[in-house]
DNA sequence: CGTAGATTTGAACGTCCTCAAGTCGAGTGG
DNA sequence: CCACTCGACTTGAGGACGTTCAAATCTACG
């Protein structure tokens, strides 16, 4: 069986299962009882789609019908302006959410970029509602979701407007490490996925204030660098940093 | 009748109801058909709350129990760190909704402060929960309005993290026109409820340089400047000042 | 091993910040 | 009505942080 066709069956006669998923604790469906589960399997998700690394998931100005949550792999979402000026929003993991900008208008209003050959779950939006109709306990964390974003954003304008270049890439790798550690991994040896001109941008600082700052992170012995391979050796340390700690 | 005794009256016997009040084109039921917006009244607002100018509306630390849309005045939303360090996250006019950032933590992320003497509408968000399972317009329209602040505050990342002083000043000016004017205002004569320090901080500038931009953008004669009331002359000019044009 | 892309590092410059002095305006009491 | 006062705002000068531009180095991968 060839891969095209593997894929339609996948989509067609096969529809993702949540409760057999191992972000189910992470992703939407946190919370839900096993019964709930069995309800919304083969309804939540209407399939799974491949992203290449550095290929759009989607793009800001296409139609909003789905929302897609990180199966394997990780993203970055873009805001651009008319003369060319761009911004990184976010990095998302596995088990997160992309497309809410898209709900208000019914069109995005980010670009979703994969940092390496990933998968996500198809949740179609259509669908969706009516479930979230249906099921409270979904509807309800759908919501908490939704106010976990809002808090995220509006904790990058405290990091973007108020704290300087070295405290920015501190609270970047902690908030990483944290979201890292959640899915099993090491909190300490952190694998970047994505460039020093992505952190840059997400960071609001330029590449070269970017690398400067990971050599006075090392120099101050609080982590290891090598290329992308971050080995964080005083969690503790890069926490006081950003609190203003002055030991 | 004294004040209290009105008052207290406006929030047992009198629900407010949404069916008359004139934000309902802004507000939360906002495309609600005449019979939804009958079911709601008296259901969806369990009173209203007068906040002073200058005190809060809630603490961040304080439990989440309420959504608030604001019916008179205005205010702004603050994030701030163990160090004291503090970003101005927001402002918000009649019929946006303050409170979401409490949805998920159950607890409220941010200090919401009112800028002038204000009016609130208090929704519970137990209550609101329910009169969404019910009413799906209502529901959809919610999930709009959190994406819409989604959006909104990816757009002060893009500012935050791109842009020039003057720049941030006019996207600042621009935005607050343009909502002033879908509430029935001026968009060219501009009241400021705001101080300098506090235009600054949301800006992630200090409030020398929010002066000086002022001062620029009325020294290019795109404004006039007098105190708290600005004369937007050249909207446009803003515009391409924003859009990176050089004409 | 050679090439292309990513990253580090250096030096000069620019924007914005800090600190301070001066100005303006609203509210108060004489 | 005017002087006074306090807070808010404007403006100036010097300095700090981050940018720009360029060169050197490193890494991955054919």
């Amino acid at each position: 069986m060839d891969a095209a066709v593997f894929q339609r069956l996948h989509h067609t006669d096969c529809r993702s299962v949540c409760s057999s998923c191992n972000l189910r604790e992470i992703c939407l469906p946190v919370g839900l009882t096993r019964l709930e589960l069995d309800y919304i399997d083969r309804r939540l998700v209407a399939g799974r789609r491949k992203v290449p690394r550095g290929s759009y998931l989607y793009r800001s100005g296409d139609r909003f019908e789905s929302l897609y949550a990180v199966w394997t792999g990780s993203f970055k979402t873009c805001l651009s302006t008319a003369d060319g000026r761009e911004q990184v929003t976010g990095f998302q993991l596995g088990g997160e959410l992309l497309g809410l900008d898209g709900i208000d208008s019914r069109q995005h209003g980010l670009d979703a970029v994969a940092l390496e050959d990933s998968w996500v779950c198809v949740i179609r939006f259509e669908d969706f509602e009516d479930l979230a109709q249906e099921v409270s306990s979904l509807r309800q964390q759908f919501h908490r979701i939704m106010s976990r974003e809002i808090v995220r954003t509006q904790g990058a304008m405290l990091l973007l407007g108020s704290l300087y270049a070295e405290e920015r890439l501190a609270a970047f790798l902690l908030n990483l490490a944290n979201r890292l550690q959640a899915r099993g991994f090491s909190a300490t040896a952190v694998s970047l996925r994505m460039s020093r001109e992505e952190i840059a941008s997400f960071l609001g600082l330029t590449l070269g204030t970017v690398s400067r700052s990971f050599s006075k992170l090392q120099d101050q012995g609080l982590l290891f660098v090598r290329n992308r391979q971050i080995q964080i050796t005083d969690p503790l340390g890069l926490q006081q940093l950003l609190d203003g700690d002055p030991t």
